[in-house]
DNA sequence: GGCGGGATCAACCTTTTGGTTGATGGCGGC
DNA sequence: GCCGCCATCAACCAAAAGGTTGATCCCGCC
């Protein structure tokens, strides 16, 4: 093995930055070499400079999405890891990092000792994920049947925003039955029983945008 | 003056706790005498060690809020000043946090100096506000009518939490009359007609939490 | 002391939703 | 070709939610 661990820390909160910096500090065999504060910035550091491990927020105030810059880095033939470290573990967001290439997913509650060991695992280009990301993971493989259609999401997403049944059915083409049918379909896939409860509940899952 | 500026902080993230020291210790007036993980850490330290100003997340990932520690610290006379340092910025957060004594109201994504500057201003008794947190307290004093109260606030909260109005008069000990009349007046207020919809509006007006 | 607003509840009625059953057609897999 | 899933629609009934009127109590304010 070479020498040490080269960072790239991109989070768009100085604070946070800080506190890795300080917390990746304490382990000799890692070197922050950059930070960012956009999304883009990552992109841009992550090409020019020789790193080893991106730690990426997926959240940034403006601009890019850190998912997107996932998809961006790792897309390069011998680009760096990139492992997500956010403050939420919604299906969608899990989801979107992992297609967009993320070697890992941790939740920025994480104990130091974890994180270490997660940035070692990413880069000897092992997988690390938080045992809560892992469980959502699992649970979503172990049930594939409950997963909603495109126009179960479709039409949820709708009632979210507010919308009554037959505001849908205008804004869809459909007649206001059929808006009803997929409801029903979603309840007994969310194992709710109304439209709100099922909101909330698509909402807790990620399944819908936040 | 006296001596340093004796901060106390409470945050379940290690890695903020971390930055904050980080950031705070470049600061020769300030010394971080105390870290609580928890809310309850918070007011138990509040008390016991000699602290001037308490920098308080809101959300904990268990136990107490942080709005209740926070109201637990400022009720004790000769107690320290609390200033919140939170992510997020809606309506409920703020007014909850300024209701239980808090004497500022920072958001994370603060830079250093800011950050810096606000903790002087809470140790000297002066109040701080985040510019986003400002603008929002003005709009509503401007459209004082428009405003929720509480009661209406905790009842929309648990319609957005997927309850019915059943559930939400066992859980409040209410009549389901009086939640209906609640959510009326919601509806007159926000300009809508449907819980759905009264939903959609507070969160898109950030009158819940997201 | 009155006035307004908040919080509480009741009765009544209309509209919307939820729950069920059933039916049609398309599409992909074994 | 048949089966399962998705998408579409209909009719019917029961339950929940929305809307109105009206009432009581308490509190802070001028």
């Amino acid at each position: 093995m070479s020498g040490r661990i080269r960072l790239l820390l991109a989070d768009d909160h100085p604070v946070v930055r800080a506190g890795l910096r300080a917390v990746l500090a304490t382990e000799p065999d890692f070197e922050v070499v950059a930070e960012a504060a956009t999304a883009e910035r990552a992109v841009t550091l992550a090409e020019r400079e020789h790193v080893d491990v991106v730690l990426m927020d997926l959240q940034f105030g403006t601009g890019m999405h850190g998912a997107d810059a996932t998809a961006a880095i790792t897309a390069r033939p011998d680009g760096p890891v990139v492992l997500v470290l956010t403050t939420y573990d919604t299906d969608a967001d899990i989801l979107a990092a992992v297609e967009a290439g993320a070697i890992g997913y941790l939740l920025k509650d994480a104990p130091p000792e974890e994180l270490a060991a997660a940035v070692r695992a990413a880069a000897a280009g092992r997988s690390a994920l938080a045992p809560a990301v892992a469980r959502r993971l699992m649970g979503r493989l172990r049930a594939p049947g409950t997963a909603l259609s495109r126009r179960e999401t479709e039409v949820l997403q709708l009632v979210a925003d507010g919308l009554s049944n037959q505001q849908i059915s205008r804004r869809l083409h459909l007649s206001p039955a059929t808006v009803k049918t997929h409801l029903v379909h979603v309840y007994g896939k969310l194992g709710v029983d109304s439209r709100t409860a099922a909101v909330a509940a698509a909402r807790a899952r990620g399944l819908i945008r936040p």
